[in-house]
DNA sequence: TATGAATGAGCCTTCATTCAT
DNA sequence: TATGAATGAAGGCTCATTCAT
């Protein structure tokens, strides 16, 4: 990595968290400035404008909640098990994974509508985390651990769907009560497609 | 109505879409200003700052949300018809109920951890919300169409979260087609609970 | 005096401490309207501007200590009382006789530049505080109290310098310790031309 | 001297006359654009806000006036002779040292109830002026020029005191005829301690 | 006489961005 | 690559003033 990459990447890394939690729009470049103590030019120097910079810290921390769920996702072999570590991350979701929620709710909700760049990035990691789930219970099914006619596409949704919604109350909340009664739920929807 | 009172309303109803879909942040009160075609001076004599018209604006679309979903739920009274229809309701939102989306997902994400009034006030409407949902099933209890021991008030909590979950998919899609299987797999567990 | 008559000295008296301490550039009409609790419409049905109002304010204010001067010294009838009547209204002036410090140094700072039309006001109320002096000791000369070739006309321009400086002093800090150090100067000035 | 710097200088020595003449509440950020010619943002990068300015410019007028004062008093050696420099630079104060008339009162009178940071300034400065004519004494007492009884401790309060009420006269007036009166008083309390 | 809604110019300040060094 | 001075449009807000009621 040269330098200059070296920076961009501080940069993008110092940003993540500022932009998951003010947004876009209220995220000034002024607050990078401050975070990474570097000086107006330079940040223009990695990065063409603020557009440029947001979509990059959208994809990084997308990336980062994907690959912190998938590490814990595969510190288990049993398919059953890798569902319900999924389940788990998101119970104390309200502080720990990305600072700031779910990028892909924060950023979304604020894209949809206004940034036609952002809307897509973002579509397509909430496809791809479906399909993380569909992937677990395929293999499960491959290895006789649930049942074949499961429907488990559709569950792929339901539970991504469910996961979200829970996200959006512990926030709002403060506190992630709601989101153990998913938790406990998903779990029970998964117990039944046991073989 | 005052006069005065009108104007404010006025107000509201003209900046209700654009802070929905836009954002409190990213909104100008030159957008208001455009969309009211009022004077500058003018929007200050009705509300004390930006902030002051957003909260009430953040009220007024989930009160808004709130009272389309009501009027389509009680169309009905039958208790699974009304909780079908409730469910129904959110089937082609990606267009209709509120011009940007669901206020309590647009306003819960940008405010969870920035403004505390905003953040309270969409906690109590989806605290609410479930309520509504647990209401129903209450009265279906009474009325003998549900089972007894359902334990409704988790269902509640999960077929928002599921709702909620379903909006944010299809903003972002652009389209409905998750939506449909959340629909269905609400209606398949409600059916389960029948007497 | 009519109801109107009242309604506009009744905003005078409120604006006139209000003016005195911020200025007239920094006092703006809501000033007025909130220590009057009059609407803004109102005030204008009694002052055709701000200006206009500030010019009546100007001369209230250096009338209302005009008046107060004159009811100190006038509680005197020998002139060398009266004179040190006069010196001691001042000792204690960083907190009493009008709010907010002397009027003529206050508007005449304030206008000197900027405001011919008060400029004059405090102009002519500046000789004509000189004058009072003048009158006090040419009734002191009159009556034997003090020597016939007193240069006194002189005398009451120094006094009058002397105790404004002395006010500048004291309000800017906060206490009249060099106040002390005036009177008493002024005071011994005075004894020296006693018969 | 760094380009900042110079800018920074630059900005200060335009502002100073403006705020000087007009008061702070009076000067707009738009005055001093028109006077520096610099754009909004520029201003800005120099200075905090308008307060910060303020402060600066207070402080280098007041600056200002004191070097010239002390530049025609070291123009002279003995004390007398320097003292009475010290009362004729305020002869005709009326146009020169300082455009606005005299710092210390024009920022004394805005600030004294209104801006605590500024009060002090000028509190500072109005003691050191004393000082500065305290000091010139003691020299003169040294090298025995004047009296070595003489109260000057007081006499510098009273000399000071007259001297600013002196300006606030002819700065109204528009002429000097009472500066000349108080110039003279001065001398002659001077004269009078000579040894 | 009194009200308060309406106005638009102007206020201070922040913004994203550019560019010479 | 990095700096920070410079820009000017745009931000939220306040101002003095007008006018229909």
């Amino acid at each position: 990595m040269t330098k200059g990459e070296e920076t961009r990447q501080f940069i993008v890394e110092r940003s993540a968290p500022i932009f998951n939690t003010k947004g876009i729009a209220a995220t000034a470049m002024s607050d990078i400035m401050a975070a990474t103590k570097l000086s107006k030019g330079s940040l223009y120097v990695h990065f063409e404008n603020k557009e440029d910079l947001a979509a990059v810290v959208v994809d990084y921390n997308m990336q980062l909640l994907a690959e912190k769920v998938l590490d814990t996702v595969n510190s288990h072999t049993n398919a059953k098990d890798r569902l319900f570590a999924y389940f788990d991350f998101f119970l104390d979701s309200q502080h720990s994974p990305v600072v700031g929620g779910c990028p892909m709710m924060n950023f979304g909700t604020e894209a949809d509508d206004t940034n036609e760049l952002i809307r897509a990035k973002v579509n397509d990691v909430i496809n791809s985390s479906q399909g993380i789930i569909r992937d677990i219970i395929e293999q499960g099914i491959r290895d006789g651990v649930f049942k074949a006619d499961w429907n488990y596409k559709e569950f792929a949704t339901v539970a991504f769907a469910m996961l979200e919604g829970g996200i959006l109350i512990i926030r709002v909340a403060g506190h992630n009560a709601k989101m153990k009664i998913i938790n406990k739920t998903l779990k029970e929807m998964v117990m039944q497609q046991l073989t």
